[in-house]
DNA sequence: GCCAACGTTGGC
DNA sequence: GCCAACGTTGGC
């Protein structure tokens, strides 16, 4: 019996990858993530478990879509790769450095969630809730039932 | 473009 | 093991 579906949130920056990028392609192999934080998240997903799809680093930050987790954890080829801006000369294919998994595109937010919207409710949501916790940065982190029903209940 | 906050690297 | 320097993230 595989553990019960636990949820997450997922930064891409929409100039490189966005929620309109994942829908035309269905699944992508969420490649690139060099953080070891970031990393043990991602050997901890499920496929099934929901993921929050999230724009950084644009004119409006937030929450844009809804995904889900389409592999388990597996080497990040890019790593690999010498030309790839994600290569990492520590990495060996004998001895991996960073996994990713592959995120399948389920629906666009019936309306984007800002990031200032997000903010107004940081006391139903919490203080172990990263996105929103002062000095966090991680790009991919964990999201509570409560939290993923909370933030659903906004679009 | 600025810059605060944080993670990583590498000299010692 | 310390810590300064450097690179990155990401909101604004």
């Amino acid at each position: 019996m595989s553990p019960r579906k636990r949820h997450w949130l997922m930064k891409s920056e929409p100039g490189d990858f966005s929620i309109d990028d994942l829908q035309r392609v269905g699944s992508e192999p969420w490649t690139g993530v060099r953080n070891y934080q970031a990393r043990n998240f991602m050997r901890q997903m499920q496929v099934g478990d929901g993921v929050l799809f999230y724009h950084s680093n644009c004119a409006v930050p937030g929450i844009y879509g809804l995904a889900e987790v389409a592999s388990a954890a597996y080497p990040d080829p890019t790593q690999f790769e010498r030309k790839s801006r994600y290569f990492d000369p520590r990495a060996s294919r004998e001895q991996p450095r960073w996994d990713l998994v592959d995120v399948r595109f389920v629906r666009h937010l019936a309306r984007p969630l800002p990031l200032e919207e997000i903010r107004t409710h940081a006391d139903a949501l919490g203080e172990d809730f990263a996105l929103i916790r002062k000095g966090t940065r991680l790009s991919v982190l964990p999201v509570t039932a409560a939290q993923w029903k909370l933030l659903l209940s906004l679009e």
